[in-house]
DNA sequence: GTGAAAGCGCTAACAC
DNA sequence: GTGTTAGCGCTTTCAC
């Protein structure tokens, strides 16, 4: 028999003063299995059954089959936070979402819960309510769990915040807008490469009287990016010589179905002869060709719609949406193998910037317009 | 000073041989602050630290504040993977979810973090994909973390599952379908009321030429939710003495746009003066509006629609979606509270079961005819 | 109010 | 191949 001594101690009352029996049997409910539990049942050290455990070919076959049917037998399940403690690697990489029901950003947890998984990591998810003080409150509970990687959802950060990201020292990458200016590594897309990719689009279908319809800029702590994807079809337009006089911005993100219902007559109103526009968010487009149908205004042979963030009901709707789509899976599984090939020590300290890219994905509701 | 032995040995390399000088200024990177560290800048014990941490009132006031002082002088955050080892409390609660993507569940997944996050638990999401295999892997990686609660999505778990479930000997919920012989906690709803519900309402509002939209029953580890919702219509049909025949069961789930489309033009074969449909999700639902549309068939002059789930487009779709709505958000509340109760020693060792119920959500795509 | 001792369950490092 | 030693960073327990 080895490691024989150190009497377990328990809590106090459980160390009955019975004078040299045994326990009785059946009588105390027997506590959750540890190593040391396996390796007197194998007899072996501890060493060796945490061997087994990491599949250490250091252990001779028939000693491994020992302890497995010891593990078996026990129903032993090697506790995480003592194993962390001792080898100083947790496993954990946390990620914060802005909320947990937005159906982009559970794509990007899947597709890095798929990579991280593989590579032996738990994904641990917090979310801020696009709050900035939860942030750095939830920050700071994640950091308590030592994640060795920080995936956080671009944008601005507290001071505090950012300094204890800085402190934790391991890598943090920021995911969905491209940021030039962040400090972190990027995965993501960019909006105002969105509202390019809308307007030439359209201009390569033929059609000349287009607009768009977008948000006022909320103020500092707001959502900016449905603007960055206007400022970007505006540009478009700029550089093709064509008017910019059909790009409205309406309300306040997040956009509804009314949005894009009373955003269309206003257009209809400035230009009855308008031949397409671009929707800063499916949601938008869908009420603008909800709208068109009450009008009797046939989409897309009489007006063109283009949408952003293929929803789910896009594809189902009557036209079916054209829209411009990111994988935000890939997104995801693309984070999460910058994650693991930096833990890896597989890449320098120089800051990664990964553009997914965008897919223009062509359905029906816009129309094609032979050139004069 | 207090506690000055025990010289710290950290890694080998560390500890350079310099004779007697001093460490080189910043040569070395300060590693990350421990309770020791805060401990002897505030030179008290580590015990005092400790109390600090967790509020006791048994440290003085200007104590407290050196203490609190130097932990924010240091950056200290304290180590939960050590915290859970000391005092056996991980505060982790477990949650299996089938996918990340599905919005019912990350909303079950918010209501629980809402009411987890002030009683100072985390949640631990993993997902399932719907396998059992994967099941079973996922909780022994849950296990792993010794979480106080664990929160599975209800249906059917290997043998092993349930065995390993049953060895951790924490509280255990079942989340969604109400599930009569389950062992465990169950917080939902039920899927054959929700088929009762739309009968009665399509009665209610004078339509008696009604049927219904399902799948076929698929296999035994198959999704048998839609068809629980649709034996509920047939019961009630039968009870209030309206044949079912124009109920039809098509294709598989998950259902598409498609599915509607084609099953309403199916219905309108068998019955041209069908007056209402339930279809048993609001896809389908979507799916046969839209044919209806098509069609030249006016809903709900002609047809009346009511679906299931609430999604986000029902609102927004024309004519807006009636459909019976589950308040999953609430539902990860009330499970939270349940979970949060029984961990306070709260309630008994009974099985406990909450039906969360349903809501109508009355909209425009169902009409009301004055009965005969 | 505060501190010292002991140990939670594991693994790194080294010995044999 | 296997075992021993010495902690990882906290909290429990008890002493003062």
């Amino acid at each position: 028999m080895t490691e024989s001594k150190k009497g377990k101690r328990r809590t106090k009352t459980a160390a009955s003063p019975s004078i040299g029996a045994k326990p009785p049997a059946k009588a105390v409910r027997s506590h959750t299995p540890t190593i040391r539990d396996v390796s007197r049942l194998a007899s072996v050290s501890r060493m060796t059954v945490s061997r087994v455990l990491s599949n250490s070919n250091l252990v001779s076959p028939d000693t491994a089959e020992r302890v497995n049917r010891a593990i078996a037998d026990l129903g032993y399940v090697p506790d995480r936070a003592a194993s962390s403690m001792a080898s100083r690697r947790t496993g954990f990489v946390g990620y914060m979402m802005p909320n947990l029901t937005s159906a982009n950003f559970s794509s990007v947890a899947h597709g890095l819960a798929d990579v991280l998984q593989d590579a032996n990591y738990q994904l641990l998810i917090s979310y801020t309510d696009y709050d900035l003080a939860q942030e750095e409150v939830e920050i700071r509970n994640l950091l308590a769990r030592r994640p060795e990687a920080i995936v956080l959802t671009s944008g601005v950060h507290t001071r505090e915040a950012s300094a204890m990201l800085l402190h934790a020292n391991v890598p943090v990458v920021e995911v969905a807008d491209l940021q030039p200016r962040s400090v972190y590594h990027s995965v993501g897309f960019s909006n105002y490469q969105v509202g390019r990719m809308a307007a030439q689009y359209l201009l390569q279908r033929g059609l000349r009287r287009i607009g768009a319809i977008g948000c006022e800029s909320a103020g500092d702590n707001g959502d900016y990016r449905g603007e960055e994807r206007i400022q970007g079809f505006e540009d478009e337009l700029r550089t093709a010589g064509i008017p910019a006089d059909l790009v409205i911005r309406k309300d306040r993100p997040p956009v509804s179905y009314a949005h894009g219902r009373e955003a269309i007559s206003t257009l209809l109103e400035r230009d009855p002869r308008i031949e397409g526009i671009f929707a800063v968010s499916d949601v938008t487009a869908f009420g603008a060709v909800m709208e068109c149908r009450r009008r009797q205004i046939a989409v897309p042979e009489q007006i063109s719609v283009i949408g952003f963030g293929d929803f789910d009901f896009a594809s189902e709707m009557e036209p079916r949406l054209t829209t411009i789509h990111v994988d935000f899976r890939e997104l995801g599984r693309r984070t999460g193998r910058l994650i693991v090939d930096s833990l890896a020590g597989r890449c320098g300290k120089e800051r990664v910037v990964i553009d997914v890219g965008l897919s223009l994905l062509e359905r029906e509701s816009v129309a094609s317009r032979s050139l004069p």
